[in-house]
DNA sequence: TGCGAGCGGGG
DNA sequence: GTGTACGCTCGCA
């Protein structure tokens, strides 16, 4: 039988483990296949009290001496190590620490890998790849579909995906006490609604409700038990691949469990009988397992993509920008009435509920949002359940495969204590990394700007100069490359790295399915777009990884050698085109490089940029700096923050204002400041007519001490998220809740209630001051136009005018002196209301930059962004630091 | 400037 | 589950 392998797991049979896999077969069928024959195990570097310890520990099935590689520097000779077996996964970690403890072995290696992973490492199963499972069909009530008894288990190279089906869901809860936030333990679900792809018994959409109710596609319960009853049948009935919705895994599957409970009703509604579905919470994130389906939440999904970033992550606002369709307008304060309400009231809170179900399927299945994920299973190896979440466990995974093939062993987890004493190194070692060129900071209209980057740049100088944990030198004469930090690295012909064969093996993939992309259509052509994505995301973090404190392959010589050679790239090439061609280098940042030349007309503007690549691609050999676009105007402010008026050649010519590290877009701006910040780049970019900017900047100030600007363009919405007595802070659209309360006690704000709110004038604290616009226009109260031009509007936009020569003077230039030198004056005060323009929003596009922060090279003191100008505190120049990890705890200074 | 609390999405 | 993990922004000292 094949099936292609949607998740595994294993249980206890007389505490020895059985494995089961759960697949699809060829015509779209679940299936579960069992395998008995497969033990947990790990190694140890023995020393003399090991041989006695292992025969005291009666769990220790087998002892047997072997030779592997450790991939710690490089080594000729394999070290000799023992193969401990046990037959209880759940023994290992109580076993290993007892031998630790004990001090009855040197090392440990591989005693905290999953067990499903384990045995599929073994036998070379990866996620989402085809399984070929020879045995006999077998009667057992411990999974929801035909099960076999497996005698062997092999993977199979197949390329078709098998058909799935897909269920939305989403719930309606009605709080019982309006004042206060949703309690699982007491207030009901009282709407499930459900959407099918395929269909499910003719629907599209299913919608049940606690209480009677009728319709299309509607099913009325006498109570919630009832309803979650059907709602049980129905996911065993229909039997769902994967089970998505919007925020699920931190909202919809956890409520629903707790409900089920309540209720006194089973929480199995996985493809296993014995293992209740669970959310495992850690942080602030959770996850639901739901044993032999896939969890997918779009939200998570959408919310962590580095590529493409939103100003806010709601569905409404999701929707709006991926499916062009909207949520029905449904407050979270109108959802009692509707459900004590008439018929219609009823009515429109089930379409709403049913919209939301629809839609969130929509999102997974229009936008293709998973093709990408499968083949990240596929590569990697991991199984579908844990794709979704961070880099780090996709590398480790894949690596065993490689490192079991070619006889390495894979360090154990890092410890916490290991994890600190790294921080504190790489604190105080520090890492350098990447160059920022200086930028020639300004406007630049004259000529063409040029941007080309290398393609693959770490990889490539991976792969060039064979960096690798397991090829690194520690000692000895060896034919090798020496890194500009100092790092040894063993000549290939020697001994190959692990990491550089591993990119190899990527990148060349990923070049042969590009080329195949240029023929195929249609579903092919999506697939292969999917699988080359996946790769270039693979491929990019593995040098990131060897910086991550938490990596079991941390090695902080094997990042700062990558780092040290991408400097040394990059200033080489700076100079070979300097002296080669007409142009200036204008600005740079770790793998490309900024041209500005004297060509104003964009075809000769590009054949100078392909001319560029081809020369420089030529003499490196190994490297190839690819012509990317054209900036026609380009504005840069300070490193890591420019914006240009952008060409690209697609058979004709596309324009498009590109920022980076410049938002326009915030969600505590109020909407004046994102109309003239934008408003203001155009003109800059686009007409180059600094006068101009300047007089927009000019009426936009002078209108606002006027009174008029419009109320709607200076609202800063915010949702009402708990009771106010429960908020500590002072908060703006808090404060105003209150005041409302007080004025219409029977109509009170409530929870999940959006303010608007504008900031009049007054001697009180902002935060008392801000005014529900409603309420100013009516009473005609004044506007605090201070506020606007000091903390909204002037910081973005004096920044930029600032950065292109617009001095203070011009500015002032008109008759209006008074009124705009308190603006002038005001700078300083402007530190309280400060707004710090975030780039990270934007130039998070590189996966690169998690991994980055600022060290002064003069201080020491380090940023985790750019200042804003340029330089540190103390005047000293920042070089680009390596951060090494995605938490900004672990960058500050002790 | 540094720290700690609180929020996001969902109802 | 051979577990144990966010990242950013704001107010306040």
């Amino acid at each position: 039988m094949l099936m292609q392998l949607l998740d595994a797991d294993y249980f206890l049979n007389a505490n020895k483990p059985v494995v089961r896999l759960y697949g699809k077969t060829e015509n779209g069928n679940s299936v579960c296949a069992f395998y008995d024959k497969f033990l947990p195990y790990f190694y140890v570097r023995p020393n003399s009290k090991t041989a006695e310890a292992v025969k005291n520990i009666r769990e220790i099935v087998s002892s047997e001496e072997i030779e592997k590689f450790t991939p710690s520097g490089y080594q000729a000779e394999p070290a000799k190590l023992l193969k401990l077996t046990i037959t209880n996964p759940q023994d290992v970690p109580r076993i290993s620490a007892m031998l630790l403890d004990q001090k009855a072995v040197d090392d440990i290696f591989e005693n905290d890998i999953l067990f499903k992973y384990r045995f599929m490492v073994d036998h070379s199963l990866r996620g989402m790849e085809w399984v070929d499972v020879k045995g006999q069909k077998t009667f057992t009530k411990t999974v929801t579909c035909p099960a076999y008894g497996a005698s062997s288990i092999s993977a199979v190279n197949k390329k078709e995906n098998a058909g799935l089906r897909y269920m939305a869901f989403d719930i309606e809860c009605i709080p019982s006490d309006i004042t206060k936030p949703l309690n699982s333990k007491k207030d009901p679900i009282v709407i499930i609604a459900m959407s099918f792809t395929p269909r499910y018994k003719n629907h599209d959409t299913l919608v049940l409700v606690a209480k009677p109710a009728s319709g299309q596609g509607t099913q009325g319960f006498q109570n919630e038990k009832a309803m979650l009853e059907e709602f049980l049948k129905i996911i065993s009935a229909y039997d769902p691949d994967i089970i998505t919705g919007y925020n699920i895994n931190s909202f919809d599957l956890p409520y629903l469990l707790e409900r089920l409970g309540q209720n006194k009703l089973p929480k199995f509604f996985g493809r296993c009988n014995d293992k209740p579905v669970f959310t495992k919470t850690f942080g602030i994130s959770q996850e639901t397992v739901i044993h032999g389906r896939v969890v997918v939440d779009p939200y998570q999904i959408i919310k962590r993509d580095p590529w493409v970033k939103f100003y806010r992550y709601n569905l409404n606002t999701i929707a709006k920008a991926l499916l062009g369709e909207e949520k029905l307008d449904v407050e979270y304060s109108e959802m009692p009435d509707l459900w004590k309400g008439s018929r219609e009231d009823l009515n429109r809170f089930v379409e709403y509920a049913r919209k939301d179900a629809a839609i969130s399927l929509r999102l997974v299945i229009e936008r293709r949002m998973l093709d990408k994920f499968f083949e990240i299973s596929k590569i990697s190896g991991l199984l579908m359940q844990d794709v979704f979440g961070g880099q780090t466990m996709r590398i480790e995974v894949m690596l065993l495969h490689e490192f079991r093939k070619r006889r390495f062993v894979m360090p154990s987890k890092t410890s916490r204590t290991t994890v600190s004493r790294r921080e504190k190194e790489k604190d105080k070692l520090g890492l350098k990394g990447a160059t920022v060129l200086e930028p020639k900071k300004g406007l630049h209209t004259e000529g063409c700007t040029l941007v080309l980057d290398f393609k693959s740049l770490y990889p490539n100088l991976m792969r060039a100069y064979n960096i690798s944990p397991d090829s690194l030198l520690t000692g000895g004469s060896f034919k090798c490359n020496i890194a500009p930090n100092g790092a040894k690295f063993i000549d290939k012909e020697i001994h190959e790295g692990i990491f550089p064969l591993v990119l190899t093996q990527l990148l060349e993939s990923r070049e042969s399915i590009k080329k195949l992309m240029k023929t195929a259509r249609g579903e092919e052509k999506r697939i292969l777009n999917a699988r080359q994505l996946a790769l270039k995301d693979i491929s990019n973090s593995i040098y990131g990884y060897t910086g991550y404190v938490r990596a079991r392959l941390y090695m902080i010589d094997v990042a700062g050698a990558i780092t040290a050679y991408g400097r040394e790239n990059l200033e080489k090439t700076k100079k070979t085109i300097e002296e080669k061609f007409p142009v200036e280098v204008v600005y740079g940042d770790t793998d490309s490089l900024l041209l500005k030349t004297s060509l104003t007309n964009l075809d000769e503007a590009k054949e100078l940029g392909e001319k560029i690549s081809k020369a420089v691609s030529s003499e490196l050999g190994n490297l190839q700096l690819e012509f990317q676009k054209i900036y026609r105007t380009f504005l840069i402010l300070t490193k890591k923050r420019y914006a240009g008026w952008k060409f690209t050649f697609d058979g004709e010519w596309k324009d498009e204002i590109e920022m980076k590290g410049i938002e326009t877009i915030r969600r505590d701006w109020c909407p004046l400041v994102s109309q003239t910040m934008k408003e203001i780049l155009d003109i800059i970019l686009k007409e180059g007519d600094m006068q101009k900017a300047i007089a927009t900047m000019r009426n936009v100030l002078e209108k606002l001490k006027r009174n008029e600007i419009p109320l709607e363009m200076l609202t800063v919405i915010k949702g009402i998220t708990k009771s106010p007595e429960n908020y500590e802070g002072m908060l703006p659209h808090i404060e105003l809740a209150k005041k409302l309360a007080e004025r219409n006690p029977h109509d009170k704000p409530r929870i999940g209630d959006r303010l608007g709110f504008v900031i009049i004038k007054g001697n009180q604290i902002l935060s008392k001051r801000a005014e529900d616009p409603g309420y100013v226009k009516k009473h005609n109260l004044q506007i605090d136009s201070d506020y606007y031009i000091h903390s909204q509007l002037f910081p973005p936009i004096e920044r930029i005018l600032v950065s292109i020569g617009v001095t203070k003077g011009e500015l002032l230039g008109s008759g209006h002196q008074s009124s705009i030198m308190d603006i002038m004056n005001g700078t300083k005060r402007r530190t309280k209301h400060e707004i710090n323009i975030d780039f990270s929003k934007e130039d998070d596009k590189k996966a690169l930059d998690d991994w980055e922060n600022f060290v002064c090279q003069k201080c020491s003191k380090s940023y985790r962004r750019m200042p804003l100008q340029g330089s540190c505190a103390c005047g000293g120049e920042l070089l680009i630091a390596y951060q090494g990890s995605v938490s900004n705890r672990m960058v500050r200074k002790g």
